[in-house]
DNA sequence: TATGAATGAGACTTCATTCAT
DNA sequence: TATGAATGAAGTCTCATTCAT
């Protein structure tokens, strides 16, 4: 049980420090603020991380990892029809924007904090926006392969294309004045773009 | 022409920040790294610039002055048909991604540094971005008053969807090992998805 | 016998502390290590010592008292002959000798590490070593009362020279390639040099 | 001549941090007491020195410089005779002895707290010491080809042994009460052992 | 105008020690 | 008696900025 509370004590640091991070940005955070956040001494932060950095990233895992979550959450090669595909395309939107518009600092982290601090943390972000790229030319190719979507698509730039909307949807709507109303408008701005990938034949 | 010395000393500056800022980052530049590329004392530093903030955003704003003259040398009412409109996305888009691939470090300044600096400064950038977004809904705008592009068109977040594709593929084109070859890629996927945008009357 | 556990426990505590103290030194020593060594919390090093200092000193203590050992089981008015002190000379130099050889960590200790720490440490070490001096004074004066040493023999500092020798001896022999070869060459040196001190009688 | 300033800066950050570490202890001492006792920011201390250990590492090579110094001037192929290198020995000794004699922190810093801190300066140290040897070995092996020391003379470790006796002697002059005369017992006692080294040849 | 020595706030991090369980 | 989580003093070092020359 000691166990567990060592657990708990590490996550509510961890929790702390995202929200710092994410909404004063990494280097107007400083362990103390943590600490006192906590109302803990701050050495005892040196017991549950390495260092600064260390929490850092594991606050970027933790924020990645939902990303993660809803492209593991995903099966490409299901959508039979365009319909079916622009339903999950939206479902999957909405899950990743709701996400991300209950924990805005949590978008913060990843989208400004990690981009400002090194190549190797920024190389993480990259690595989880490639995943979901490559999701996205998961289902184009699925697309293409049953016939609704052009045989003429380059997927691999196109799919990293529509994951940059995706994103830099995200970055919009964390700072509109209505967040579930801005995230709509780049749903349906991302299935309007992605409605002339689809085939020319008739009934597609 | 004391003023002229005094104005190619501070472009000499600027010159070094911006590359120290784009390559090692804003917080691992120093002051004193400044002043000892241009063998100068660091003092003289503060003659030129208020302070390491104001020389930083006075390099974004060089950086955000050529996405500026881009976007000041198109003109969104001009294209009649979609092949014009092509034409002109592309030659855009060739001088964007050429400007930058020929100024990586510039890139990462406004990509990476200033992202995880502020929000003043993310606001400027944004702004910058925002105004190559306006001028990409002009285009859509134009195009669907001409008549080719789909009447149905979410012009404002369109556009920005489109621009976003347009700077992820900066973002990607930097850090890629043929920039050339990438940018290409962009461009085409680019124009792939705005296809998709055209009116279907025959003849678009 | 819960005495005898105690007991038990507090002397591995101080086995391990030595050797970490004599490897590492005291600085790069924590209380941790120790505890950790012996797989304990190290809350329960406070229960057997008062603080880290004490630990040191304790740690001293213990190997200063394998010199007093040496000094004890000497008998310094016995020789009655220049070639009786010689061979009392040479055993009581192996002894000490293979004493330090044998946990050289224990030599590191008194010779390096308590040298850095304070005052009151090395006046301890001083103190042994001073009784080693006077150990030898005592074999000095016994010779010169015997008649096999010079009568005009300054014993005081004369002692506390071989003493120094017989110590750097040890410095120089925990640190050799070879150190029984190392303290062999020292005691020859030792002897060579207390040849000197023969009163120039004939026959001596 | 800001050279020169810079110089003299340097050196009184030098002077100041021998003598607390000396006195006070490496450990005992930190970068603040240095700078407070010249009254300046403790930050113009990395100006000078890299950190606390280059300071340090700077502090023992001025006091080896003047174990070196006395090395130098010293000619160990010069003696002819017995008696003239009675005189050098005790020349040389006498010069030691009053270096440290005048400056005792310098004596501590080489002799307690360079054993305390590391290998690295400890073999620096030892280096110093092994060469003041290496001078010794040098007489003790002219002695032996001018026929006025005994030809059966181990030099190598007898000249150790010899060294040990003379920095030794420095540790207790240090600490003594009337430092001079105890420098002089110590070299009465030197003189006293070596004399024994002589050859029996009449005459010498 | 140019310089670079000086400054000191402020950040991170360590670890001996305490104490509630 | 044993534990190990918590503590916070203390110390090192950085660097943007100032200012006398």
């Amino acid at each position: 049980m000691a166990r567990q509370l060592t657990e708990d004590r590490r996550r509510q640091i961890l929790d702390a420090a995202c929200e710092l991070f994410g909404t004063r940005g990494y280097q107007d955070t400083n362990i103390a603020d943590i600490a006192i956040r906590l109302r803990m001494g701050h050495g005892t932060f040196y017991r549950y991380f390495k260092n600064k950095r260390d929490i850092f990233d594991a606050a970027v895992g933790e924020v990645l990892a939902r990303i993660d979550a809803v492209i593991d959450g995903a099966d490409p090669d299901k959508p039979l029809t365009i319909q079916a595909h622009a339903r999950e395309v939206s479902r999957i939107g909405k899950a990743l924007y709701a996400a991300f518009i209950a924990d805005i600092p949590a978008a913060r982290l990843i989208f400004y904090e990690a981009a400002g601090l090194d190549d190797a943390v920024r190389a993480r972000v990259d690595a989880s926006l490639e995943r979901f790229a490559a999701l996205t030319a998961a289902y184009l190719e699925n697309g293409r392969a049953r016939g609704y979507l052009r045989a003429d698509l380059d997927t691999r730039t196109v799919s990293r294309a529509l994951a940059a909307i995706v994103f830099e949807g995200i970055r919009h709507t964390i700072r509109a004045g209505e967040p579930e109303r801005e995230a709509r408008s780049w749903i349906a701005a991302y299935q309007q773009l992605a409605s002339g990938l689809a085939s020319s034949r008739p009934g597609a």
